[in-house]
DNA sequence: CTGAATCCTGTATGATACTG
DNA sequence: CAGTATCATACAGGATTCAG
């Protein structure tokens, strides 16, 4: 997790290459949270619900790292039963918006992708 | 390769993650790749030369899974020495513009990221 | 020039069990 | 409830070599 050649948000540049960067969405799950967190702030138990299939531990992992690099904020509720919630930080807010049209385009365009996938697939044996 | 649970673009929802699929961004080159053919169509080791980093392995192999899923095209020209070129399908077209905000927030962000990853480092030790 | 075939490794992810 | 700690593993990705 430590790893500074890790977890940059979107970057595909020589520039940010050279500095290192991937693309955050690399992972399989930040772009999910983010995603989720987008309806408003949740706690750690109603993520992983929402979330099929994610593991206590990556759900873990990855709320971490997200919130190192600023994208979502962390609060603890001194209440009881104590509880914590993630919520967007504006950084966050603002890289949703920049991702919601691929998001949307990707909704769109599955059916396509796959039919792509069939008739090549039928092409080549 | 062909494995079908892998390589979808973008997908963030429920309904995609149910079909198996995974965000093409996921792997480390394919948007690069798109990226770099946004400015035209290249020849193989044209792509090698722009692409700082990327093997040659890599680099086939991401080219062919773009290609099958629709995203880009492949020729064959019959000249000496015979070379062969990539461009982007309508299909690719549409998922760059798609994907295009995300790569201008990422350039405008990168510094404000490392930030917080400085900040957030320092105050836990 | 454009790849295919192998071999090898790091590491991202998962499963499971334990804790304040 | 919200994690941490271990352990195990699959797989993406790199290096290298060979070929049409």
């Amino acid at each position: 997790m430590g790893d500074p050649e890790r977890m940059m948000v979107g970057v595909a540049e020589e520039t940010h290459r050279r500095a290192g960067c991937r693309p955050m969405i690399e992972d399989k799950w930040s772009l999910t949270v983010v995603s989720a967190l987008g309806a408003g702030p949740r706690r750690f138990t109603q993520l992983k619900r929402e979330i099929t299939g994610v593991s206590q531990r990556m759900l873990t992992v990855t709320l971490r790292s997200l919130e190192r690099d600023g994208i979502i904020s962390r609060t603890v509720h001194n209440v009881m039963p104590a509880h914590v919630s993630y919520a967007l930080t504006p950084l966050g807010a603002s890289f949703l918006e920049a991702v919601t049209p691929m998001l949307t385009w990707s909704h769109d365009n599955v059916k396509r992708i796959v039919e792509a996938r069939l008739e090549h697939d039928a092409r080549t044996p």
